[in-house]
DNA sequence: TTATTTCTAACGGTTTTCCGTGATGGAAAA
DNA sequence: TTTTCCATCACGGAAAACCGTTAGAAATAA
């Protein structure tokens, strides 16, 4: 029997070696890796040939978004399966859109990353529990909003280099004249690029900024 | 031979579910049972009579540091090591102060926590190597501040219930007047708490006060 | 009972954020 | 080559946050 190989990326390695001693138990199932940042996932998942990714989206420097976006463009065939602490509406849907097959809350009991495995590997989505709820209710609140933003392309669009160097100083307590001498440019200049990040993430204020920067680890 | 008798506390089932996989090949160590939020924690652990609790700082609703300090006033013998995302040396300090005997940070490798059990179990104190880095770093920083912060009482003081309020509501990106309108109070009972916040956190700015809000689970 | 903490509130002044709007040069993509 | 995106900068006004300080009432602890 053919085994299903999978490659785990997290930083949390105490989770790592828990996945794999729950995989363990598994006869169809094989972890044949594992990388604890972003920047090893690319290399060690294509190297290893594994079938299946399960991936953080928290992850230091190189985060799970950036990882799928590499994926999605050397158009690897392979299937990823999303894991995140926060089951957060727009998270899902941008994860979506840049090509994973399955979305898992950690809050979701380990046997589910066994059905994850199993039902991406046929070709299928899987979503956890918590994470349909979420969806169907935002789906449906958006039906009677008369929108459909996961229709809309501009729903969620990432950030530029500089818009991210601007969010981790915001992130790190700066405010707007620190920044501009930190890296050099105008007060304005600083202003623009905050005033794009609130509209973009679709947040109220700098508190939202902040805390979508410690919600995907830019810090 | 009598085993150790754990009991897990996190609210990400998955990762408790990896962690007795892991613990399972241990043949001096049983776990006895599990808790997915802080509320269940002090019952479950008493009524199985476990020798150590392992147990998860970020968690809704009631999180470790309520229960611990819940576990101190009832005079409970039992070890605790604590677990979390971030290795802020702030929150190791407090968790010490309150009695917790281990530190372990998430992205430590899963053998550590069998490392941890066991040294607590004998009486000692158990810090993952990350923890120990860190906590060495700011002890020599503070030393060539002519500071000595570990034995300041002032230096992490709790917050009070309505600080709390505040604070939710501030991570919730609610502004001073929408938060006195929230609560039934004046705009300026919302600013002196906010001042109050920020002062006894040691923090900026509302960034900050919004960071700290999500890194304790206090959304 | 006294001392401390907590919650409440106020005030005046400074700094920062927020919002709208508009503009320019360069680089990259269509 | 034209268009789109990005980074840069500006201005003015409103709103909000920040700072220091003070203080009364109630609850709670010593």
């Amino acid at each position: 029997m053919k085994k299903i190989k999978v490659h785990i990326a997290d930083d949390h390695q105490i989770l790592i070696d828990g996945i794999i001693a729950v995989l363990s138990s598994e006869e169809n199932i094989e972890v044949v890796g594992y990388s604890l940042n972003g920047k090893d996932v690319l290399d060690w998942f294509v190297s290893n040939e594994a079938d299946i990714l399960v991936l953080d989206i928290n992850m230091p420097e190189v985060d799970g978004i950036e990882v799928l976006q590499n994926f999605n463009k050397q158009n690897f065939q392979q299937k990823v399966i999303v894991l995140s602490s926060y089951d957060d509406v727009k998270l899902i849907k941008e994860v979506l859109k840049i090509g994973a097959s399955g979305f898992l809350a950690k809050k979701c009991a380990g046997e589910s990353i066994v059905d994850a495995i199993n039902t991406v590997f046929k070709g299928q989505q899987y979503f956890s529990e918590s994470i349909k709820e979420r969806l169907l209710s935002t789906f449906t609140k958006d039906l009677t909003r008369n929108e459909i933003p996961s229709l809309d392309g501009t729903f969620f669009s990432s950030l530029t280099p500089r818009e991210l160097d601007v969010l981790r100083l915001i992130a790190q307590q700066y405010n707007s004249k620190e920044i501009s001498s930190e890296l050099h440019i105008s007060v304005n200049t600083v202003e623009t690029h905050r005033k794009n990040l609130i509209s973009k993430l679709k947040v109220k204020n700098v508190v939202g900024l902040a805390i979508y920067a410690v919600k995907n680890n830019i810090v």
